[in-house]
DNA sequence: AAGTCTATCAACCGCTCCGCA
DNA sequence: TTGCGGAGCGGTTGATAGACT
């Protein structure tokens, strides 16, 4: 992947040549006097300059994405970041830069790589799921007691439709109980009620759970969004049980606890939102110790084996 | 210990947007 | 008004490290 292109005139004469791939340090130092001098702009001219043999695209790619200062290199995303993220691509779709702009230290790319991470690892639990409940084949994996009975997933994809960018489709399910009713986004990039396009300032956190008997605070869904919702049932009234359960938030694990509604609401702060600080304390206040690789981390393999197939998209 | 799988990161490519002549 | 070039964005790919079998 990483050559060299070059191109060659006047006989043997080397007058053109782009170097690509990996960046040396020597680069990097020649890359960030240029942007101490003239300031992250004019990317084309270092090379027409001959200070290096990089392509200006290239050259702002890697200020952007690595030179940058006060950027969280090598920082994993916290929880916090995570919940950011998982939010505002329900609400602007695959728009990274401007998702990126909520999280300070965080480039596009860096909520790019987390996404898709994030969407092939859901892929493939739901594969393994589905697979397993067709093989049957359960013999390693002991199945979790009071798993939801879903009757139908209607599942969206990030790279199907007219582009692979925005548009999440509306859905999520519901659970009755009589006259209670839970209203949830399970699984965000799954399960996605489709939300208006508002600013941030307009935002409301896709996350609802509403129980009469619950003591949990409730954050009530706008109208438009209530309406826009594509519910379906499920029967296994275990659920509900389980939601007063203390035990439950960790069935999910700690970040479903978030996206099931069990955690505190937080407010997405605006541009250059810093969850850092936010995240410690939040996670002191719920205990949580351990850094939280992803939201499916702690769920059970096989917990979608009740569901019926999704279909899976070709590609994620 | 070795092979395989998976997650993550870094960088490229193609496309679009926007300013300017 | 239009064409051009630079900048920015999103999608994709390849390398690599770590986990798993």
């Amino acid at each position: 992947m990483h050559g060299n292109k070059r191109k060659k005139e006047k006989g043997d004469e080397l007058v053109d040549y782009i170097r690509k791939g990996p960046w040396k340090k020597e680069e990097d130092e020649v890359l960030l006097s240029h942007v101490s001098k003239y300031g992250p702009r004019d990317w084309s001219s270092i090379r027409s300059k001959g200070l290096l043999q990089r392509t200006g695209k290239s050259c702002r790619l890697r200020w952007v994405n690595k030179l940058r200062p006060n950027l969280k290199n090598g920082c994993k995303f916290t929880a916090e970041e995570e919940r950011v993220v998982i939010e505002l691509q329900a609400q602007f779709g695959n728009k990274w830069a401007k998702i990126a702009s909520y999280l300070s230290g965080r480039t596009d790319n860096d909520v790019k790589n987390f996404w898709s991470s994030r969407q092939k690892r859901l892929a493939r639990i739901l594969q393994a799921s589905s697979s397993t409940s067709n093989s049957k084949s359960h013999r390693n994996k002991p199945k979790p007691h009071h798993l939801p009975n879903f009757q139908a997933a209607k599942l969206s994809s990030s790279s199907e439709g007219e582009s692979s960018s925005s548009k999440p489709q509306p859905c999520s399910f519901s659970c009755n109980d009589n006259s209670e009713v839970i209203k949830m986004v399970a699984l965000p990039d799954l399960f996605k009620p489709e939300l208006p396009n508002s600013e941030p300032e307009e935002f409301a956190a896709p996350l609802e759970i509403n129980k009469s008997s619950s003591n949990m605070e409730q954050t009530p869904f706008p109208n438009e969004l209530q309406t826009d919702l594509t519910p379906f049932s499920f029967g296994d009234q275990d659920l509900l049980a389980r939601i007063d359960d203390p035990s439950f938030a960790d069935f999910f694990g700690p970040l479903g606890a978030y996206e099931l509604g069990l955690a505190p609401q937080h407010t997405i702060g605006f541009p250059f939102f810093d969850p850092s600080e936010a995240s410690c304390r939040m996670g002191s206040r719920l205990g949580i110790s351990k850094s939280y690789d992803s939201v499916f981390d702690d769920f059970p393999v096989d917990m979608f084996d009740q569901m019926d197939p999704p279909s899976i998209p070709s590609k994620l």
